[in-house]
DNA sequence: GTCTATATTGTGATAGAC
DNA sequence: GTCTATCACAATATAGAC
C-alpha cells in the first residue's frame, strides 16, 4: 500500500502534533513526546532524525491543513453570499475542531518567516481568480468597492481571533466559565457571516 | 524619586523586552538578553533574581499597555461612533509603534492561562459599565441589535489580526514587499472604522 | 555593582546491545 | 526496531573576587 507507514511512526506523529502544538517548538521537549508516544526518546531520533525535522512534519501538516481553500470560493456557480457563508462556516468548524492550531502556526511563523514565501507561493496561485471574481461582484453592485484583500483579512480575522485570544476572552467576558464561553464560539458562524455581509454588501 | 531605577536596571528591561518579545519567553536566552543589554548574565540575576522573574517584568508591562484603555469610550459625551472611530484608530497606532506585542501576549497566555484570571478582574470592573453604553445606543437604535461582546471581539480582532498574521499576510497577498504590505497597514485604520461602521448600523 | 569562573541541571543526539 | 546508557553541550543560576 502506497505511503503506508509504520504503527510507530504514527505514534510519533500524534504525539509531536499534541506536544508541539500545544508548547511551541522551543517549549516542546523530546522527552515530553517520546512519554506520549509510549516509547524513548532514541526512536524519535531513529524516526524522525532530528527535532527540528520532527517538528516540520508537524508544522507543515497544520499549515496545509489550515491554510485557507478558496479553491470552493471560485469553482462554484452558486450565488457569491451562498459560497462565503458555507465557507465561513467550514472554516470556523475545522478551528473549533483543532483550536490550537492557528496560535500554534501564527506564532512560529513570526518566529522564522524566512523559509515560508516559496512554500507559499505554490498554495496560492488561484488568489488572482479570486480577486477578480470579486472584483466583478463589485462591478455589478453586489459588493461595495474596496480592496479585496482588506475584505479576505477581515474574514480570516474575525474567524481566527476569538480562537488565538481564547484566554482573554474567556478571562474578560466569561469569567472563565467554558461552557460560556464554548457557546460563544458556536455563535460565531452566523456572527461572523452576518457582520460580513453587513459591512460589505450596499445598503 | 520615587521610582528611580538605576540606568543598568533600565538597560537591562530593554533588552529583555525585545528579546523576550521577538522570540518568546521558551525561545529567550538569558546570554542573548545579557549581549543586547552590554553586561553579562550575572548582573540579570542580580537585578531580577531569574530568568522567569524578568519575563514577568516584561510580560505585564506589555499587557497593561495593550489591554485595550475603554474608559475613553464610557467617560467621553461625543457621540459613539466618534468616540469609537478615535479608539480605533489609537489601538492601532499603538500596535504600528510595537507591532509584535500582540502577538507575543497572545502566545504566552496560551501557553499559561491559569494565573492572568485573577490578574485582569482589577482591570475590567468598568467593561459592564461600556456594555450597558452599547445596549442603551442599540434601545436608541443606533446600533444593530446583537451581542455586545461580539463586537467588541470583532473590533479588537479586525486590529490585531493584520499584525499577528503579518508573515502570511505579507507573502501572500504581497510577494514579501515590506512598503506596499506597510501601506496596507495604515490603511486599516479606516477600514477598520468603516467595517465596523457599516456592519453594526442599522441602514 | 560588576565581573570571571563554576556549579548544576536540562536536553538533543548518538552508540551499541538485543 | 527498540531499548539502555551515555555523550556533549546549552542554559539557568550561584560563588566569590574586585
Amino acid at each position: 500500500m502506497a505511503g503506508f507507514s509504520s504503527n510507530t511512526e504514527q505514534n510519533i506523529l500524534v504525539a509531536a502534533r499534541k506536544v508541539f502544538i500545544e508548547k511551541g517548538r522551543d517549549g516542546a521537549r523530546m522527552q515530553e513526546i517520546a512519554n506520549e508516544a509510549g516509547i524513548n526518546k532514541a526512536l524519535l531520533h531513529y524516526y524522525f532524525r532530528s527535532k527540528q525535522k520532527l517538528f516540520e512534519a508537524v508544522f507543515l501538516e497544520a499549515f496545509d491543513k489550515f491554510l485557507p481553500q478558496t479553491e470552493l470560493l471560485i469553482s462554484s456557480d452558486k450565488p457569491f453570499f451562498e459560497i462565503l457563508k458555507s465557507f465561513i462556516e467550514n472554516y470556523i468548524g475545522l478551528i473549533l475542531e483543532n483550536p490550537h492550531i492557528p496560535g500554534f502556526i501564527l506564532h512560529e511563523l513570526s518566529q522564522n518567516p524566512e523559509n515560508i514565501a516559496q512554500f507559499i507561493s505554490s498554495r496560492v496561485n488561484h488568489l488572482p481568480v479570486l480577486i477578480e471574481k470579486i472584483r466583478e461582484e463589485m462591478a455589478q453592485g453586489k459588493i461595495k468597492p474596496m480592496d479585496p484583500r482588506q475584505i479576505m483579512v477581515n474574514i480570516i480575522g474575525l474567524c481566527v481571533f476569538p480562537f488565538v485570544a481564547r484566554p482573554i476572552i474567556k478571562a474578560v467576558f466569561f469569567q472563565d466559565d467554558d461552557t460560556a464561553y464554548e457557546i460563544f464560539l458556536q455563535e460565531r458562524k452566523n456572527e461572523v457571516y452576518n457582520f460580513i455581509l453587513n459591512s460589505i454588501k450596499p445598503c
